[in-house]
DNA sequence: TTAGGGTTAG
C-alpha cells in the first residue's frame, strides 16, 4: 500500500498496530509509529490508543505511558490498559494510583477497567492484590462476571491457596456464575492445581454443559494429581458425547499418559489424534516423544522426527530437545548427536539431553566434552549437568574425574550436591572396588540416604561379594522399601556367591513370608513399527517354540566355543539342567531371540530391559553379537549395551 | 469500518 504511494488513513493505522502488538513485530510497531508521527495521525484518539495498547502488550510501559500522557482525550478503555499493565509488571502502588486518578479526571471504571487490574496483579502472582480489588469492586456495587473470577482463581492454585479457592467457589455460587464456562474451567483448574481431585469430580459432575475447555482442565489436573485412569475416563465421555476435542485436549491426554508410564496408550492415542483429524502441534511431539524413548519405539520416534520436518517445527528447543532425548535412549546417539547439531538455538535442556545419552551409552568422553562446550557456549551447568557428567564417569569407570567433577560443583559452581549426585558418587567408588569409601561417605552425607544411595552400594557388594556391607545396606534398604523384593534378591546372591547356603535359605524364606516375588523382568522389541512385550519365562508368545529353538541352537555353538552358562544368576535352587533353561528363558535373551527369527540377517536389533541386565544374557548376547554377525544394543536400567563382534561398549564393566 | 479484560498442553 505505501509503495504504491497510499497512505493508511485513521481507520487503518489502529489495526495496523493491533497487529504488531506482539514481541517479535515490536520493532515495525516502533516504525509505524514514527509514520504516525510524520504523517500527523498521532492526535487521533483511536491512533493513540492502539499505540498505548501495543506498547503495553509488548511491556514497554514508558513508551505507553509517554503516548498516554500526550493524548487529549482519554478514553476508559486507554485508562484501563494502563492500569493493567502496570499491574502486570508488578507496579501495584502505581496501578492502584492511576485507577484511582481516572476517577479524579471523572472517567468511571468499567468492568473491562476492574477486570484489567485483577488480571495484571493475577499474571504478576499478586493474589492478595487480586482478592482485595475483588472486594473493593464488591463494596462498590460491581458484580464481577466469568472473566473476573476466572482472572483471580488463575493465580490460586499455585500458591497452594484451597482454602481461599474454596471461599472463591462459595462467592461464585452465591452470584450464580456456576454456570459460566470460563468459571467452571478456571474452577477445575484450580482444584487440579491445589491436589483436590475430588472436589475436580464434583465441579465435573454439576456441569452445567460439556464444553472443551472444561474437558481439558479435568486432563491436565487428574494427570497432575496422577490419576490416569480417571483422566482416560473423562477423556473418553468427552469423546463419546461427541464434543470436538482441540490439539489441546490430545496433547494434554496423551502427556498425562507418557508422565505416568502409560507410553503404548500415549502411541495409540497420538495415532486416533490424527484420525480424527486433529493435527498435532510443536507442544504436542515434545509430550509424545518421551513415550517413544521409554519404551525405545524408534520408528514412531522417527515418524514424530519427520512429522516434525515437514510441520517445520523441528528447530523449536522442546521439539529439539525431546529429539535429543528420544534418539540417545532407542540407542541412536549418532542421530541424537545430528539433532543436537542442528538445533539454531539450545538451551539448558537440550546440553543436558545429548550430555545424558553420552552417559548412557558409556561415552564418559563425549559427555566431558560436552559439558565443557556447553560452558564456552555461555551456559552454566545446573546440577541435572552435573548428574550427567557424574553418571558419565560412573558408566566409563573414569573414578578420579568423577570425584572431581562431584568436589567441583559444589566448591566452583556452588551447587549443593543432592540426593542422585551422591548416588553417582556412591556407585562410582563402590564399583572401583572401593567400598569401604562409598560407605564412610553415605555416613557423612548432609541428609538421610535413600534407597537409591543404599541399593547402589548393595549393588557393588554383590559384585564384589562384600557380606559386611551388604548386609548393613540391605538392612536400611529393607526399612526404606520393605516391599522391593530386589533387595532380598541382591543379598541372597551375596551369600549364595560365598556359599552361605543357611543364610541364602534364610533371606528367600523371609521373602515368602512376606509374599515378595522378584519383579518380572520384561524386555521389549520393536519389529515393523510394532512393540513386542516378553516377560521372563512366559512362554505365551505364539513364536516362543521357535526362539526356544533358535537360543538352544546357538547355546549348543557357544558351548562349542568353551561357553559355561553363569548359573550364580539362577537364584531357584533346581538342577543344572533346569537352571541353564530358566536362563534361556530370561527376557532380554527371549526379545533378541525374537528379533533374530523376525528381522532379515545382519541388522541390528534393539532390546530394552525393565531390571539391570544379568551377567550370562551379557555374555551369551556378546557371542550372538559375533556368531550372527549383528549389532545388538540393549537398554538396562542404568545404560546402553552395544553389543558388537563379540564385545560390549561397557567392557563388562557395568 | 477504528482502541479494552480471562484458561487449558511441554
Amino acid at each position: 500500500m505505501l509503495f504504491l504511494g497510499f497512505l493508511p488513513d485513521k481507520y487503518i493505522f489502529p489495526s495496523v498496530i493491533k497487529a504488531c502488538a506482539g514481541l517479535s513485530t515490536l520493532g515495525i510497531g516502533r516504525q509505524v509509529h514514527s509514520l504516525v508521527s510524520v504523517t500527523g495521525f498521532g492526535l487521533d484518539t483511536f491512533v493513540q490508543s492502539s499505540l498505548v495498547h501495543m506498547y503495553v502488550k509488548c511491556g514497554e510501559m514508558k513508551d505507553a505511558h509517554r503516548v498516554f500522557d500526550r493524548m487529549l482525550d482519554r478514553s476508559v478503555v486507554c485508562w484501563s490498559a494502563l492500569v493493567a499493565g502496570y499491574a502486570r509488571q508488578g507496579y501495584v502502588d502505581k496501578a492502584n494510583e492511576l485507577f484511582d486518578e481516572m476517577r479524579s479526571f471523572g472517567v468511571e471504571p468499567n468492568l473491562v477497567s476492574w477486570n484489567g487490574l485483577i488480571a495484571g496483579f493475577s499474571q504478576n502472582g499478586l493474589l492478595s492484590k487480586s482478592l482485595l480489588i475483588l472486594q473493593k469492586m464488591h463494596l462498590e456495587g460491581f458484580k464481577p462476571d466469568g472473566t473476573t473470577i476466572s482472572c483471580v482463581l488463575s493465580v490460586v492454585g499455585d500458591l497452594e491457596g484451597l482454602p481461599i479457592g474454596i471461599q472463591i467457589h462459595a462467592y461464585v455460587l452465591k452470584q450464580a456464575l456456576h454456570s459460566d464456562k470460563w468459571v467452571v474451567s478456571a474452577l477445575l483448574d484450580m482444584y487440579g492445581k491445589c491436589g483436590s481431585p475430588s472436589a475436580m469430580m464434583q465441579v465435573f459432575y454439576e456441569l452445567p454443559q460439556m464444553e472443551v475447555a472444561s474437558c481439558n482442565a479435568l486432563v491436565a489436573g487428574l494427570s497432575r494429581n496422577g490419576l490416569v485412569e480417571d483422566a482416560l475416563k473423562v477423556f473418553k465421555q468427552y469423546k463419546d458425547n461427541k464434543i470436538e476435542l482441540n490439539v489441546v485436549s490430545w496433547t494434554s491426554i496423551i502427556a498425562c499418559c507418557t508422565q505416568n508410564g502409560k507410553d503404548i496408550e500415549a502411541l495409540q492415542l497420538f495415532r486416533e489424534m490424527q484420525l480424527s483429524g486433529v493435527k498435532p502441534n510443536a507442544v504436542t511431539i515434545p509430550c509424545l516423544l518421551p513415550a517413544c524413548a521409554n519404551i525405545a519405539a524408534l520408528m514412531h520416534g522417527k515418524a514424530a522426527h519427520c512429522f516434525s520436518i515437514r510441520k517445520g517445527i523441528s528447530s523449536d528447543v522442546y521439539v529439539g530437545s525431546a529429539l535429543i532425548d528420544m534418539y540417545g535412549k532407542c540407542g541412536r546417539i549418532v542421530d541424537s548427536r545430528h539433532c543436537f547439531d542442528s538445533l539454531p538455538a539450545r538451551n539448558l535442556v537440550c546440553w543436558n539431553a545429548i550430555m545424558r545419552g553420552y552417559a548412557m551409552h558409556g561415552m564418559a568422553g563425549e559427555a566431558i566434552d560436552i559439558f565443557n562446550l556447553m560452558q564456552k557456549n555461555g551456559h552454566k551447568p545446573d546440577f541435572i549437568s552435573f548428574t550427567c557428567v557424574l553418571s558419565a564417569c560412573c558408566q566409563g569407570g573414569l573414578t578420579k574425574e568423577g570425584l572431581q567433577y562431584f568436589e567441583k560443583m559444589s566448591q566452583e559452581y556452588g551447587i549443593e550436591a543432592r540426593m542422585e549426585h551422591y548416588a553417582c558418587i556412591t556407585t562410582l567408588l563402590s564399583r572401583a572396588g572401593r567400598l569401604k569409601e562409598a560407605y564412610s561417605m553415605i555416613k557423612e552425607m548432609p541428609f538421610e540416604p535413600d534407597a537409591c544411595v543404599w541399593g547402589a552400594l548393595l549393588s557393588s557388594c554383590r559384585v564384589y561379594a562384600n557380606v559386611s556391607l551388604g548386609e548393613v545396606a540391605a538392612e536400611k534398604l529393607f526399612k526404606l522399601e520393605p516391599n522391593n523384593a530386589g533387595n532380598y534378591v541382591l543379598l541372597s546372591n551375596i551369600y549364595a556367591a560365598k556359599g552361605m547356603w543357611n543364610e541364602v535359605y534364610r533371606v528367600r524364606d523371609a521373602m515368602s513370608s512376606m509374599g515378595l516375588t522378584k519383579n518380572p523382568g520384561c524386555s521389549w522389541i520393536e519389529i515393523k513399527n510394532e512393540v513386542y512385550i516378553l516377560l521372563a519365562g512366559d512362554r505365551s508368545h505364539p513364536q516362543m517354540a521357535q526362539i526356544i529353538e533358535r537360543l538352544e541352537r546357538l547355546n549348543m555353538e557357544m558351548k562349542k566355543s568353551g561357553y559355561l552358562p553363569d548359573t550364580n544368576f539362577v537364584l531357584q535352587d533346581v538342577e543344572q539342567q533346569d537352571k541353564e533353561n530358566i536362563l534361556c528363558g530370561h527376557s532380554e535373551k527371549l526379545a533378541v531371540g525374537l528379533g533374530l527369527l523376525c528381522t532379515p540377517p545382519g541388522s541390528a536389533l534393539r532390546v530394552i530391559k525393565n531390571l539391570r541386565i544379568c551377567g550370562d544374557c551379557h555374555t551369551v548376547i556378546k557371542f550372538i553379537s559375533m556368531f550372527e554377525g549383528r549389532e545388538i544394543f540393549v537398554r538396562d536400567t542404568n545404560r546402553f549395551h552395544h553389543f558388537k563382534d563379540g564385545m560390549c561398549s561397557c567392557g563388562d564393566y557395568w
